[in-house]
DNA sequence: CGTGTCACG
DNA sequence: ACGTACGTGACACGT
């Protein structure tokens, strides 16, 4: 039976699937899986994926989920894509907007190719649809390592994170083991996890409520390891406090290369408004500033390539990787090229930059 | 055209 | 008491 069907028999009645008001009503007036439904802003029902996740043990759930994956992977590149091949090159090409993304960062419309799937099976799938030009050339891919990390790590000066990236440690595993006070090698699967929300929470300007919806536990917890974090990482404390503070005087925050974003809602009085400037105001500098880095990356890049005479083509970024349809005689000079120069990008850091790259028949292969 | 959802970093 | 992690783009639905 085709999932389509089982999703109607599971209902007791057939409807939209793909929409998200009716399927409300099938879950939650007519099959009554919840008493207190959540609801989004407009009142409509929550149906989306987390939670979902909730009712996990209802049979139609896992069919739902099954059935979003695969028409969204479906509509939005299975079917999409070959529309977009361009006739005279058999390719595909996206367009760059550099003056979209408040932080710096680039964007990529039509098709975007900054988010082709790589987290679940099916999607790895579309992904491997993309290949370097023939037999003579090889997909090659480079990304900066913690590269968000690193640049918090450089802006505050944080020592004992500075050092923790000077040692080539597992920033995740490092971080655990001083929020949860134990020795490195005492650090478990779930530490790890948990402080890898923590770090990337701190850089989105993290709260209790919010971390503790994110790992599970009571917000209590929550806080007490936001405070072990600042505890062990007293000089990231420091430099949040002085992002908000600067922005509160200026009226804007700046990135390492100086671009701006002016934060007018930083001085509001409604708390819900001015809280989200002030997280823009820890967040906008780091990822601004990784967006420098990689910008800068790409025009040096671009142009030893050009001197250097090299065949081979930059052709994708996706925000701290660069993608390459490389000449495989040429593989071993762009590599070093293309290490050195995302690495040194911008000079007089004092924190590591690390470079991963790797190579394949497709860009699922080269990851 | 707004809403909800979900793909990515 | 309230809302509650940053930045995007595309799709289907429903008005």
């Amino acid at each position: 039976m085709s999932l389509e069907a089982e999703i109607y028999e599971a209902a007791g009645k057939e409807f939209n699937i793909g929409s998200p008001k009716q399927l409300g009503v099938v879950l939650f007036e007519d099959l009554k899986i919840d008493e207190k439904p959540k609801k989004t802003k407009s009142g409509q029902y929550s149906t989306n994926e987390e939670t979902l996740q909730k009712y996990a043990d209802h049979p139609i759930v896992g069919k739902l989920l099954d059935y979003r994956q695969i028409s969204k992977l479906k509509s939005t590149y299975v079917d999409s894509l070959p529309d977009l091949v361009n006739k005279r090159d058999d390719r595909i090409h996206t367009t760059y907007m550099q003056a979209v993304a408040a932080t710096g960062r680039l964007s990529s419309q039509n098709p975007n190719l900054q988010n082709i799937p790589i987290r679940t099976e099916r999607g790895r799938a579309v992904r491997k649809a993309f290949i370097p030009t023939d037999g003579d050339h090889i997909i090659l891919a480079a990304d900066y390592s913690q590269i968000e990390l690193r640049i918090m790590a450089e802006l505050s000066g944080d020592k004992g994170m500075l050092d923790a990236f000077e040692a080539g440690e597992d920033i995740h595993a490092a971080t655990a083991a001083r929020v949860f006070g134990v020795k490195p090698e005492d650090v478990s699967r779930e530490m790890r996890s948990k402080a890898k929300v923590v770090n990337f929470g701190i850089i989105y300007g993290i709260s209790a409520f919010g971390l503790s919806q994110r790992i599970g536990v009571p917000r209590h917890e929550a806080a007490e390891l936001i405070e072990n974090y600042f505890e062990q990482y007293p000089d990231v404390k420091a430099y949040m406090d002085k992002s908000i503070d600067g922005a509160r005087e200026k009226g804007y925050v700046d990135t390492v290369m100086q671009r701006r974003r002016y934060l007018p809602d930083i001085n509001s009085k409604n708390g819900t408004v001015r809280g989200f400037a002030e997280r823009n105001a820890i967040n906008a500098p780091i990822q601004g500033s990784a967006a420098d880095m990689i910008k800068m990356a790409m025009i040096q890049i671009g142009k030893a390539m050009d001197d250097a005479g090299l065949k081979s083509k930059m052709i994708l970024q996706v925000h701290d990787e660069l993608v390459f349809d490389a000449v495989k005689e040429e593989l071993e000079p762009l590599k070093e090229m293309v290490e050195k120069l995302m690495r040194n990008a911008m000079p007089s850091l004092n924190v590591p930059i690390k470079v991963d790259m790797d190579t394949g028949e497709n860009w699922l292969e080269a990851h």
